[in-house]
DNA sequence: CCGTTGATTGTTGAC
DNA sequence: GTCAACAATCAACGG
């Protein structure tokens, strides 16, 4: 059942005094297949759709992304694998965060 | 065991 | 500095 919820991601900004701590050291995921695929791409795009917006770009971005073969995208998921796996590093580091004396706090 | 959620990632363009 | 469609993601938690 597809949660057709356009990501609740909301204004991701700073928070006016919110505590709403998710993450002590908060270990930022890896890339998504999708920005590696957006790197490359943005150029192209903007190369066939000079002037344009983002707007434009961001849907023949997307519309584009789709259109490669599965083996297309692998160089993209490769790489988004390659962050994740980055990402686990920091997971780690903030797993083993606790055990060590935090600098400062506040 | 299983599934949901939330948080996050990066692009451009403009104010 | 921020937001917005576009897409992926996928790790963590709960009962």
């Amino acid at each position: 059942m597809p949660k057709e919820k356009a990501t609740t991601r909301k204004s991701k900004k700073a928070d006016a005094g919110g505590k709403k701590k998710k993450d002590p050291n908060a270990p930022k995921r890896g890339l998504s297949a999708y920005m590696f695929f957006a790197n490359e791409q943005r150029e192209k795009v903007r190369e066939d759709n000079p002037g344009i917006k983002f707007g434009e770009v961001g849907k023949i971005l997307g519309e584009k992304w789709k259109a490669l073969s599965e083996k297309q995208r692998q160089p993209y998921e490769s790489k988004a694998a390659a962050d994740k796996k980055r990402y686990e590093e920091e997971k780690v580091a903030y797993a083993n965060a606790g055990d060590e004396d935090e600098e400062d706090e506040d």
